[in-house]
DNA sequence: AGCACGCCGACT
DNA sequence: GTCGGCGTGCTC
């Protein structure tokens, strides 16, 4: 017997089958998709077994197979074919695309294993022909309502009772995996669905098998219900379900609602787990005791078996598609792969649906399903629109007397706000006030950060720190200011205003310690604070009551970010936190300053006005030639000689120039951040609609450089961001 | 990724 | 003469 191994090394020049022999011993263990360890070169790596075969067709002498790693199947038949198609879509790595379905636990490791954990607990036996005692019926007792019962329990009782137990054969030891987390039984039965919702659900059930659908529900809709609903139909007819949603909405309260409904069918993934805990989730999902999974991004690769819906919410997020790291997969491509394979169908919600995904609905790709409604009959939040540029005469700070006035009234009447301060590209900056002269990373080439509370400057990509000058090194006065604006800043003007009030920040600064942003939401919803005032991170998903005013302090930051998509985003980001006014039943408010009134992505949101938006954003796009009219790819070349690089990065357009006559190629171009870390970056941009050649002169680029250490290419189909 | 092989400069 | 720089090629 030959099998064919992949090794657990992400390199082009090695993304290859290996063939190696089988012991004896090891043959009748051997499956594909188990992973082996083998001698490969001078060392010793992992990798998967891909195939089984009589021969091989190298003449090589082969080697040895050292050691096989699991007893069971770790890439099963789907996640196979799975691994390669999306090989194929980003030209990564066949084995980084297995690497990125597995938890970091799988991954080849240098002597950190993760080894499973057990906890003993007992079955009864036969009781028949014994007698029990009193302590004894004591410890059967416990076994009333369930079938097992861990052995710390029963030692709250009595030891040596529980040692005659077993050895009389009443009660008999089983050993479980131990997982790291505990799980909440189901305490709540399901609501009662809204009209509008029910009448979703029945649309959605007239499809059978494989369909895409889009749920465009406004903010406040109860999505999620519906989707509970439809994950419990999964269930009923013995189907799985994943449940995709972003990051920054993964809180524990958003899993407890589902761990309430469903109780321990439930498994969660998601990063404040530690990498043994995911693995735990992983096993559990694995080993099919779960059979609902949550999670973000990687989560569209649980393991498990005869999925029957599959759920992506807030589908406009940017995260789901993995940008910053092989392979450069989108989520919502892996959800359809993962339905069309099943033959499960596949939703998409969102209040703000992508242009991608709308332009599919309408033309009939997606199936569009709509929740126009609030729950309980509630209207949006009134949206008033003010233009700073006239304001700033009347306001020394950086509150409207609109803001102001409202904010007076809200507190007047002990209800809650948020303020949103998009610092995305606006970050707090120190300049002299004389010479203009900013201070830059010499190793990035971006605007140093100010922190105040360390009296630094830092470079938010690669970490470099210095402190502050008071003398400018350009024109040697002493005129070096801080004049960005930050929400330190915003909150000291708060503390100013309103000195009576609660202020709580929060942002990436204070939320980055594991369980502050739950611990912050939780003071928030408890009214322990009056004010919340963060950043994106508060536009999210988040419900509360009590809130009656969302004021954005600056609209403009996320519109001038020099992205095609930025007045998709700033439409979405605006809709999404004026979403958090007024969930209850008292009416809300949202108060939007910006010096841009007038343009379409801050005028839609006063109307929550989606698909006048999309009208005028798809003509722009139309164009412009971006999607959903073109498909975009960006081709990023790097590395550490800019001249050799540039060169390069030339010879590449020139290439494609000649290869490709359908394709529209823009660049080389400096990329945005054109130094980092010392490593120089261009890029090519290319716009297509349908190109056959395309893929296959792509792989010849990346075919001609795979030895090349001073080049680096990195290709990203559909790039969320440049 | 490692590691060996091989071809050039500068030193105990 | 030899040590060591890293460019190139290979791993069943």
């Amino acid at each position: 017997m030959i099998v064919g191994v992949l090794v657990q090394l992400s390199n082009k020049n090695i993304d290859k089958i290996f063939d190696y022999k089988v012991k004896d011993e090891l043959l009748d263990k051997i499956k594909i998709g188990i992973r082996v360890e083998v001698p490969f070169g001078h060392q010793t790596l992992e990798g998967f077994v891909l195939e089984i075969k009589k021969e091989s067709s190298t003449d090589l002498e082969l080697k040895e197979i050292i050691s096989i790693i699991d007893d069971d199947v770790i890439l099963n038949d789907e996640l196979l074919e799975l691994g390669k198609k999306i090989q194929e879509k980003t030209l990564s790595t066949l084995i980084s695309c297995y690497q990125v379905m597995l938890p970091k636990a799988l991954k080849a490791k240098k002597g950190t294993n993760i080894n499973k954990k057990y906890d003993t607990y007992y079955k009864l036996g036969d009781s028949s022909n014994y007698k029990l005692n009193k302590t004894q019926e004591a410890i059967i007792s416990l076994f009333k309502d369930k079938d097992l019962v861990k052995r710390e329990d029963i030692l709250k009782i009595s030891i040596s009772s529980l040692n005659t137990l077993i050895k009389k054969n009443v009660l008999i030891p089983v050993k479980l995996e131990k997982y790291r987390m505990s799980y909440k039984e189901k305490s709540n039965n399901k609501h009662k669905l809204t009209n509008d919702q029910k009448s979703v659900v029945e649309e959605f059930n007239k499809y059978k098998g494989y369909n895409t659908f889009l749920l465009h529900g406004v903010t406040g809709s109860g999505k999620t219900e519906v989707y509970m609903e439809l994950i419990e139909d999964a269930l009923n007819n013995n189907k799985t379900s994943i449940v995709l949603v972003p990051e920054i909405s993964l809180t524990p309260q958003m899993v407890e609602r589902f761990q309430n409904r469903f109780g321990k069918r439930i498994a969660a993934l998601h990063s404040a787990l530690s990498e043994g805990e995911k693995y735990d989730e992983w096993r559990r999902i694995y080993k099919g005791e779960a059979k609902i999974v949550i999670g973000a991004r990687s989560a569209i690769f649980a393991p498990l078996k005869n999925i029957g819906v599959i759920i992506v919410d807030e589908e406009h997020s940017d995260s789901y598609k993995q940008d910053d790291s092989n392979p450069r997969y989108s989520a919502k491509d892996v959800a359809n792969i993962r339905g069309e394979y099943n033959n499960c169908p596949v939703v998409f919600g969102s209040a703000t649906p992508t242009l991608e995904s709308f332009a599919r609905a309408k033309k009939g790709v997606y199936k569009l399903l709509s929740l126009p409604n609030r729950i309980n009959g509630k209207n949006l939040p009134l949206v008033r629109i003010i233009d700073m540029s006239e304001e700033i005469k009347y306001s020394k700070g950086h509150f409207s007397r609109n803001l102001l006035t409202s904010m007076k009234d809200k507190l007047d009447k002990n209800e809650q706000i948020i303020l949103l301060l998009n610092r995305r590209g606006y970050s707090s900056f120190v300049s002299c006030k004389n010479c203009g002269y900013t201070f830059k990373c010499p190793n990035c080439d971006i605007s140093l950060t100010y922190h105040k509370s360390s009296n630094t400057l830092r470079c938010h990509y690669c970490g470099y720190g210095n402190k502050v000058y008071k003398t400018c090194p350009e024109c040697k006065e002493n005129s070096i200011a801080d004049l960005g604006v930050g929400t330190q800043k915003i909150e000291e003007e708060l503390h100013n205003i309103f000195p009576d009030n609660k202020i709580l920040r929060m942002d990436m600064d204070t939320t980055s310690r594991k369980g502050m942003h739950e611990k912050m939401i939780t003071a928030f919803k408890n009214h322990e604070y009056d004010i919340l005032l963060g950043t994106q991170i508060v536009a999210k998903g988040l419900d509360f009551d009590n809130v009656t005013l969302v004021g954005v302090i600056n609209a403009d930051t996320s519109l001038n970010i020099p992205d095609f998509r930025s007045s998709e985003n700033t439409f979405s980001l605006l809709s999404q936190v004026a979403g958090r006014s007024g969930r209850d039943k008292k009416s809300g408010e949202v108060i939007i300053q910006t010096y841009n009134p007038t343009h379409y992505a801050i005028e839609y949101t006063k109307n929550h006005d989606y698909l006048g938006f999309y009208n005028k954003e798809m003509q722009i796009r139309k164009m412009l030639k971006y999607p959903p009219f073109y498909y975009i790819c960006y081709i990023k070349i790097s590395g550490k000689d800019p001249q050799y690089i540039f060169n390069e990065a030339n010879k590449i357009k020139k290439s494609l120039d000649r290869n490709l006559n359908s394709t529209i190629i823009l660049g080389p171009s400096t990329a945005n951040i054109f130094k980092m870390n010392n490593i120089y970056r261009y890029g090519i941009i290319l716009k297509y609609k349908k190109d056959d050649n395309l893929y296959n002169i792509l792989e010849k680029v990346l075919d001609y450089y795979k030895s090349n250490s001073k080049v680096r290419i990195d290709i990203d189909f559909n790039p969320s961001h440049f």
